[in-house]
DNA sequence: AAAATTTTGATGCACGTGCCTCAAAATCGT
DNA sequence: ACGATTTTGAGGCACGTGCATCAAAATTTT
């Protein structure tokens, strides 16, 4: 006969500073040296305390040491101006974001700056002290300017995050997804959904100034060289966010190749590209990849104008940031790092 | 010349329920009866005081509210036995889970049950009470006792939340993919990777009695007989977690049917019949889709056996399972359903 | 051994909210 | 206007931790 289920112990306790000191055999000021890091302590008595927290699985209560602390979080997200509707999104989070997250006792806050200013983005940050902020995440292109200004922010106690965009230097800390990683599989997805025996794909970014329209391009072309090599890339065209512009390379280039077979579509605002080849006369077959889902690309992807999108999702980048800062900001370094954000694909069946 | 930037107002200190008391000209006592929603309150009272919230902006501070009813939260897991590979990455990160959330004062544990024994699964529900546990998070079938176990629980005051299995019932509350849209996705990468003429799609599942097998089954159906004509999906084989079923059903129907150009695998444990598919000699050209991210299919989609991979994140399930239990627990009803799972697509150049 | 120094203990307040009790005030019914 | 009832106020303790002060004890230096 089997054992019936039943929940384990009810709610035991949880070990406070109190149960330490009695375990560990010191007074609670010392428990209290211990855990804060403050000098003056035996390293004989630290011992005894740390043996004490591991016996009881000892875990300081947030919550407490906040509310001691009259702690609240405030994080500044600070992001480029212009307008584009990913951005938009973005900032719709944040707001929505800030009032989720209020009962936390943490604040977002919206910061525009001009990304193409490295000198303005930098001195802006060294306005910040540990006083005023808790942390802040950066969507900048990666510059001298802006590194030395992110690691003296750091120096200073102010944890900081590259959000969405650039920054290598920070490695594994993006909040973001893997530029790399997206170029391959665009490529692939790409390679897979054209079907002419061999043509050529047209690659259209804002700039290649940008480290993430780099980092898609070397993932892109790597994959079709190595498995798609009935295909060729062309070179990247740069639209610099102007609808002219992008109007005159676009239709240079498509009268120039006549063999097209694919648009891969790099940067996070697709309109005025798609806009542009919708008026140039392309055969229909064309498989098309695109970024991120505005109500613009959502609509393409309907109509069948777009075959495959690769977004990352803006709410989730926004609260990811924000639980990161947080977990930075309490020196809780451990495997909140697993927070990755992760690379979706949107075809016309699953928006 | 531009106006330097500068960190808007520094740390304004939150209004507090003394502060309210004020603004409202009542006590601390009145404001407590009517933030905790007790009764003998005058309409009149109540209103001068959410008054004085709005005025203020007032958002309760829950750590300090948690700290005075010492409240901690508990969480369990009730999970299948069966050790699958998925199951057992789910159960990693619980554990992981865990440690990260118990400064948060948030314990989860794991219960395992016979997944196919609806009265085990409704009699351990029902030992649970508001006392023991705060909430609860069920993969299981639906079934009748279950869905009346799970509403039981809820008019005990104890939140269940489905799981990543099944469960139509809570609709929106659902912590896991939308298996109709997984079903889609499946069938628009298959129509778009296969590039013979016309053929036959191999349908594997464990067993069509679960509710995430007809819906994905449903979604890919439909996309296929839409947008893909000139492939035909064959009846659904259903291994029951067995090797030696699933080989007897699974060669039978390579014999039975020379054309096959495609086979998608249902179920989260592709083991099984990947193995057997692998024996039988199928043509090479044939593409496969499976689910979920395992050892074994990650080294499958490697050396090109599998073509995609739809897969859940299970460390975000878990993390968003406990965040959403936490916000059932506190009555937080707002936003926090933003917090979708979204597919992912995996395919060999970006695991 | 005395003095100087380091290490520890004892104690108390603070943080913001929940919850309790008891009395005072306001309102109601007759 | 009286008692009965409802509504409100005042006050205080608790939660677990951070932080401060001051004295006592232990240790080292002279």
């Amino acid at each position: 006969m089997q054992k019936s289920l039943r929940p384990s112990t009810p709610n035991m306790a949880r070990p406070t500073t109190k149960d330490l000191a009695r375990v560990a055999g010191v007074s609670r000021a010392t428990v209290d040296r211990v855990l804060n890091g403050r000098e003056g302590v035996k390293s004989e008595t630290v011992e005894k305390v740390t043996a004490a927290i591991r016996e009881l699985g000892f875990v300081r209560n947030l919550s407490a040491a906040n509310l001691a602390k009259s702690k609240s979080y405030r994080f500044i997200f600070v992001l480029p101006r212009s307008g584009d509707q990913f951005l938009d999104e973005i900032l719709r989070h944040i707001h929505e974001a800030g009032e989720v997250f209020a009962s936390d006792m943490i604040w977002a806050e919206v910061q525009p700056i001009d990304e193409n200013d490295p000198h303005q983005i930098a001195a802006f940050l060294a306005t910040l002290s540990p006083g005023d902020v808790d942390g802040v995440a950066i969507m900048a292109p990666e510059t001298p300017q802006l590194r030395d200004a992110m690691t003296r922010l750091g120096e200073r106690g102010v944890c900081a995050l590259p959000f969405i965009s650039n920054q290598a230097l920070s490695g594994d800390n993006l909040v973001g997804i893997d530029n790399r990683a997206t170029g391959k599989t665009a490529a692939t997805l790409m390679g897979r959904f054209i079907h002419a025996p061999r043509g050529q794909i047209l690659v259209i970014a804002e700039s290649m100034q940008s480290r993430d329209s780099l980092e898609r391009r070397l993932g892109f072309d790597q994959v079709i060289n190595d498995s798609f090599s009935h295909l060729t890339t062309l070179p990247s065209l740069e639209t610099y966010g102007s609808a002219d512009r992008a109007e005159r390379v676009i239709t240079a280039a498509t009268k120039r190749n006549p063999d097209i077979v694919g648009v891969y579509v790099m940067s996070s605002e697709a309109r005025i590209p798609l806009e542009v080849l919708e008026k140039a006369d392309l055969p229909q077959q064309i498989v098309s990849i695109a970024h991120e889902r505005t109500p613009f690309t959502e609509a393409a992807l309907r109509n069948g104008s777009i075959d495959a999108l690769i977004t990352q999702d803006p709410g989730h980048l926004v609260r990811s940031a924000i639980r990161r800062l947080r977990a930075l900001s309490d020196n809780l370094t451990t495997s909140t790092s697993q927070e990755k954000i992760r690379i979706e694909v949107l075809i016309a069946t699953n928006i």
